[in-house]
DNA sequence: ATCTAAGTTGAACGGCGTACAGTTGTCAAA
DNA sequence: TTTGACAACTGTACGCCGTTCAACTTAGAT
């Protein structure tokens, strides 16, 4: 009975019944022990959806700071992002509600990505904003990537072809960021009262 | 006490203290009612949220459908959906959750989009795919507006400042949809069979 | 005056996350 | 070998949740 343990049996609960079977009371039923055992482990079942959450990001593959080509990397962590988080459906909900992770493999993530924008030219509130961009454009692609969206259109679009219409959407988006960096170049006094 | 004063109170509950004060012990409360008289005009939590949904998306200002500039009215019903949601930040989670709203005015909203796209060339698989995009965009951006997402920037950006965020990559957006229509424009026997 | 149907209530069910006091088992120090 | 500290675990319970059901009230139609 350890920590591990204990995030393992959630993530098997998550993908057999969803969020709504991830509960303290399923999680100790299924380690044979009483619920508040748990909180010897756990400091809370907040706290154990945001390790849940961290882990998750762990899988991403991320690309070296130093490709050749900043923005095919970005791409491609991006896509790799898509693909873990398409891959557990069932933590995305989690992930929005908690407005992203805040986790040291967010944090990783988010700052690997800063110094891919800076590469390009982007950095400073046009990097933030583009960071951001990217960002909504994965989480929100991968947490409405099985609903039908509105009218119509009963049947939702495969995986692959929602993670093709992902790509090419995602390519706007680089195009429009690297073609308009916006970057305040110049670091130092000249921007240090702007907002 | 009608469906429309549980309505209002529920609104009432929503901006006071967030998704998790809506209760309906204290949905009750607030009426002066026990808790089980509200399901006399509600018939459970979840159709409550999505009468709310619904209601919230009939605030959106729609262009018309022959607008002269079918990609600026796009942009314009999409500012307009993007200012209500961020106007009503507790509902976005709940919108999340429930996959996008099913409810009457989502269903118009979607084919009045439908609508417009089609007079830009963009129809059948691509259109869509273009619904999805920009639907994802628009509830992503208003899901994460308040966050910081991941590293660094504790101060979130402006509400003014976000919302610049926002229209600009809906342009990128909406410029990839337009140069790119992809559509099959033949529709009959040559796209029976292709998925 | 009587019947009916809608609105409301008291009480309760089962489930949730969690706290607290007490029991057990393990293992180092005496 | 005994003792004692400490961590793990349990029984029990609190207060919350959404929801149900039989009973009661009451307004309007017959």
């Amino acid at each position: 009975m350890t920590h591990a343990a204990v995030l393992e049996a959630a993530r098997a609960l998550l993908v057999e019944g969803g969020v709504g079977a991830l509960t303290m009371r399923a999680l100790a039923c299924r380690l044979n022990v009483t619920p508040n055992t748990l909180y010897s482990h756990v400091e809370s079942k907040t706290q154990l959806l945001d390790d849940l959450l961290d882990d998750l990001l762990a899988a991403v593959a991320v690309p070296r700071l130093d490709d050749p080509d900043p923005l095919g990397a970005i791409a491609g962590l991006m896509a790799s992002t898509y693909a873990v988080l398409t891959a557990h459906p069932d933590l995305v909900p989690v992930f929005l509600e908690r407005q992203g992770a805040r986790g040291p493999n967010a944090v990783r993530l988010g700052e690997l990505m800063d110094g891919l924008l800076e590469r390009e030219g982007v950095r400073g509130r046009a990097g933030v904003d583009a960071r951001r961009v990217l960002i909504v454009h994965t989480i929100g692609f991968a947490a409405l990537t099985t609903s039908s969206l509105g009218s119509g259109e009963p049947k939702p679009p495969s995986g692959a072809a929602s993670r093709r219409n992902f790509m090419r959407s995602l390519g706007w988006l680089l195009a429009g960021i690297a073609a308009d960096p916006g970057a305040v170049s110049t670091p130092g006094r000249a921007r240090t009262r702007k907002l």
